[in-house]
DNA sequence: GTATATTAAGACTAAATACTCTTAAATATT
DNA sequence: AATATTTAAGAGTATTTAGTCTTAATATAC
């Protein structure tokens, strides 16, 4: 696997926010979150307690509060978020975990390995929650996608 | 982590196989690869006991026995020994875990994500344990490398 | 056949990850 | 002030993965 349960469980909360009035920018219960996305509610606080650390979201307590986007959903990206909950493992590691792997000491694999680990990170670099939020046509990810021909 | 420490200890285990005389289709026993790779002897043997059973390796028990490659290292490439310990989820696997992800109901990340993945394993196709075992001048798998201008 | 060398298999333990529950702190409403 | 609503934090539990230990099975050598 290569992103956590815990990563993606906040990357879906963070599309989710992003699809939400606003952009996200208005705060939205965890709870309403965690229903949304059918995560634990208890555990779903935990992992956004990350990301509010690392200043991608904001929370505010009490009645009338929650979580919201700290910015345009434009504005963060994919990448922003898993280095926020996994850290950044996934740039560093070598793909057979040999310590000390790099450029003055490649493994058998580092070559091969470098170049399609920088296309993944550049992609995720580049997808931005804004872009998750407007691709999510399936309703993956949002389990009540934006209704464009809106019933009741 | 894309691949398990269980994988790659089988992987490891494998290539040092590869770079043995006879190119690895002459027995050697799980305690000298063991040692070589500074792996806990009775996890290993847990481990390629699992490449044994899926007809990668051979073994052979009692005095002079141990385990070898069932074929030449140049027909056994990265991905069967993957296959056979972390099994095809790194083939199926959605990158945000999403069950039901796939051409029909892609999540939004599915188009990008597959190209990548397709890379990755076409790699891992591509390369077979004679390629690594050749290109390991580092000696990161192999504690004591191939002597070419052998010492004592 | 007895002792020795080796892999196979299963039970067990440890560590990491995922998840739950309880209590505290902050804010709003009345 | 009292109560209700919400996130924060910490302790605790469960599950998965990693690793250890013991015993069994198989083969060789004497």
């Amino acid at each position: 696997m290569l992103l956590s349960k815990t990563c993606i469980y906040g990357l879906r909360a963070s599309v989710l926010l992003a699809s939400k009035k606003q952009g996200g920018l208005e705060y939205t219960t965890i709870r309403e979150l965690s229903d949304e996305l059918e995560i634990s509610f208890h555990f779903l606080t935990k992992v956004l307690q990350k990301l509010t650390k690392s200043e991608l979201l904001e929370s505010y307590k009490g009645p009338n509060g929650g979580v919201k986007l700290a910015r345009d959903a434009s504005s963060i990206n994919f990448m922003d978020v898993v280095r926020s909950i996994d850290g950044d493992s996934l740039i560093h590691e070598c793909a057979l975990g040999l310590p000390g792997c790099g450029l003055l000491k490649p493994c058998p694999l580092h070559d091969q390995w470098s170049g399609l680990k920088m296309n993944i990170i550049t992609m995720m670099q580049d997808i931005t929650l804004k872009d998750m939020a407007n691709n999510d046509s399936t309703g993956h990810l949002l389990k009540n996608p934006i209704q464009i021909i809106s019933g009741k």
